[in-house]
DNA sequence: TAGATTGTTAATCGATTAACAATC
DNA sequence: TAGATTGTTAATCGATTAACAATC
């Protein structure tokens, strides 16, 4: 199934809001009333619910337990992956603490730091070694993810340690520009984008 | 002048880049060059260059300061508006540290936090009061932005804190679905949204 | 049966991509 | 002049929105 990146966005929304009613009970939801909790437009959920495979029961809505395993396997939830993170400063420390990866299917199984003092800590459960062992670890870990929490300036060669490791993916928190084989997927994480965009969208409704 | 998402999320990449290209002496610019530097596709640069409505010149690009200004002006960098910050836990002390929010016309001029041993400190240059004197500090600083890093539970009590203060605008980094006013614009920063789409691209690729 | 809700098909809209003309 | 680069117009693509048929 290839899913656009809008409605791939929605999904987890979808999952985080289901899983809340199933623990109030709920065992079944209609599209309209998914849409009423997240402040979407109905015409859009029950679209995105369609293309889940799920048949919907009309009057009734669709079964709750069956809509989130479709959306679980959907988002990639389900597939368990395992990641690395290094830069255990403020930002990488507050990732690490983040329980939503779990639920998402991420499991971060490694800490990794320059700063000796940092290194043998254990942080929120997730153990910190020094960044020289990074490439060893990572392969014998078998990591597909390495989520980059570093200073830019070193992020590229904390990347080129992560490809040499063997990771899928790279999570890049930095405003570095990674250079790495096409078979490794970069996404960036850029809070300056998201700024712009909430500024903008501010003066806009100002104007309006 | 109307700007869809896409483009506003790439002008923020644009203005980085076209900084750095300044600072190392350069005073113009191709959009075949600003895309190989960024990996986007030139024809989509030449495309949004077009639309800052700075004039190119045949053979020799764009002036390079005129376009910094204009991305300037479009990205809402300009308008230099001051935030609040709530929470500082983890999250919340790594943004304040943040350097990227200064550029992009954003300053924070405080942090609040409900415990009394994180008030008093003052953490990156930013001063931290107890979250009871939220609304009251936000009316008189005039801030324009309410930044929300607090846990789940308390971001709705926040909420209302933040709009009583006045804030044109909510940065919200909790799961929490808010109920402010339509005159209160609300942005969420989901990384489980993130990694969703980080997962499935992931396994999008290692298919083809 | 009646009515609410799903499922599907068509229309609209906006962004991307492609092609080519204009200009230094 | 020739060639690189911008500027513009048209074609394609995908997402959203709207309308309506199907079904419990």
């Amino acid at each position: 199934m290839n899913l656009g990146t809008p409605m791939l966005q929605r999904l987890p929304l979808y999952l985080r809001a289901l899983r809340g009613m199933e623990s109030e009970g709920a065992s079944s939801v209609s599209a309209a009333g998914l849409a009423a909790v997240l402040g979407i437009d109905p015409i859009v959920v029950r679209k995105d619910l369609a293309r889940t495979g799920v048949r919907g029961v009309p009057r009734r809505g669709f079964p709750l337990d069956r809509l989130i395993a479709a959306l679980r396997r959907l988002t990639g939830a389900d597939a368990e992956q395992t990641a690395v993170l290094v830069g255990v400063g403020k930002l990488g420390s507050a990732l690490l603490g983040y329980p939503g990866f779990r639920r998402a299917g991420l499991t971060i199984v490694a800490g990794f730091d320059a700063a000796p003092e940092r290194c043998q800590m254990i942080l929120a459960g997730v153990p910190v070694f020094p960044v020289g062992t990074l490439t060893e670890t990572c392969l014998r870990l078998g990591a597909a993810l390495g989520i980059l929490t570093v200073p830019a300036d070193r992020a590229q060669r904390v990347a080129d340690m992560l490809v040499a490791g063997g990771v899928r993916a790279i999570w890049n928190f930095t405003p570095a520009q990674l250079e790495v084989p096409d078979s490794v997927m970069v996404q960036r994480e850029d809070l300056a984008v998201s700024l712009a965009v909430l500024l903008h969208r501010m003066h806009e409704r100002e104007r309006a």
